[in-house]
DNA sequence: TTGGTTCTTTGATCTGGATCAAATTTTTGA
DNA sequence: TCAAAAATTTGATCCAGATCAAAGAACCAA
């Protein structure tokens, strides 16, 4: 079903912490997976039952309040990691933003892998850790930064992941890139309603920090100016 | 110097993972070390050179911009583990509320000693991801929620880590406590003002849901009306 | 005990972003 | 190819929470 050796994100993913023989075994327990754009994998307090790593395409995570208000609190790009181990429950929504590909596991088989593997543990640790650190920037834009810092941040982020997402080897942020998603979700991201949205990317595009060739197209013409509005603190 | 046997965390702390041989090691390598009220520990952009838990007190972890606005990403209470293992620099800075005790490693001796002992690793994992949880919740409230409804989720959270931090065999969330900070704190963890924390404090008064005998004590008194308030989803 | 310093509350006013409403533009699918 | 639906933009207005200002309270230190 599954074959890691032709996985485009082997090398990225966790599964690069294994030799041959344990790839193998990890093989006969993953499951190669298909979501449609817009299909939900797991509802925030589902029991916890599986595990997963994205191949391709891009998912939300998100939390949300019962009269609708959404806030997203992670996206997944490929070789990232969905899921949650180690817990009976899951605490987010994960859907799948674009058509995706994803290898699922188990909770249970990865569970008990990991505890005999301890180099993928470690993997998975080492990107919680910088997920949290990710998570915890994200905290200062929802509470402290204007919605005009907002949207300059988040468009710096995007072109950052936006290469990542890309090559394996440069790492060169894009300044031309295609957001995987609409207005409402990026307000989603950022805390903020889409008119809001709108109209801060209509006032970026009309003072010349950027252009908008299409509704999900974007070009960074004047990144220093887009990184000073964005009050970046590295 | 440290003494893991009478260690009050011991059971609590990582180090609940370790048997009393590993103990021993463990404790060869580690440091008790005395913070004051107000004190830095650690700065965002450090050096990630050491690594902590927390024996007893309060921290506060922060990320500012440089025009002075803070956001508090997350507190440390006992048990609570501190400092950024594999990675090279500290991405937020790291201030005792309270005077405060620790015990600490150098970040090298410590991930070579969690290289060596699984269980240990295993432990730190599992704390990171309920962090990783716990901070994506936050998000929601940071974008989505009004100034009651932070209020209302400040103090239910609040009543229930102070059970925690308390003893160790009963969970039950307390309706009387103490909070380690005052107003200007508790605005820099809801991304609000003072003025409109202080508000909505004096709202929940007037309403006979809470009691505010002195400036930093709280009495729940309508437990179910606060609870409807913070409009939790769990 | 007193006078200063810091913290908190209260009041008055302002404003950034929300809300409400209505075009445009884009996408879809028959 | 052409409506109908969906997404986005634009405009007008409103309001929750920020800002500005000042008056209490609590907490010192001498």
């Amino acid at each position: 079903m599954s074959v890691c050796e032709e996985c485009v994100v082997r090398n990225r993913a966790i599964c690069g912490a294994l030799d041959e023989d344990e790839l193998q075994i990890m093989n006969r327990i993953g499951h190669k997976q298909v979501l449609k754009a817009g299909q939900t994998f797991m509802w925030e307090g589902d029991d916890s039952t599986v595990v997963a790593n994205v191949i391709d395409g891009v998912l939300k995570l998100t939390n949300s309040l019962d009269d609708g208000r959404e806030q997203i609190v992670g996206l997944a790009f490929p070789a990232d990691f969905i899921g949650r181990p180690y817990q009976d429950h899951v605490k987010h929504t994960v859907t799948a933003l674009t058509d995706t590909k994803i290898c699922s596991f188990s909770r249970n088989g990865f569970e008990q892998f990991a505890h005999e593997h301890p180099n993928l543990e470690h993997k998975v640790l080492e990107r919680t850790l910088d997920e949290l650190d990710q998570a915890r920037d994200w905290m200062l834009l929802l509470g402290r930064k204007t919605a005009a810092e907002k949207l300059a941040t988040f468009l710096i982020n995007m072109s950052e992941r936006s290469a990542d997402a890309g090559c394996s080897t440069s790492f060169m942020p894009q300044n031309r890139f295609s957001l995987p998603f609409g207005r409402q979700q990026i307000a989603d991201i950022l805390g903020l309603t889409i008119e809001t949205v709108s109209r801060q990317l209509t006032d970026l595009s009309r003072r010349a920090v950027v252009d908008l060739p299409g509704k999900r197209d974007v070009v960074i013409k004047d990144r220093d100016a887009l990184v000073a509005l964005a009050n970046l603190q590295y």
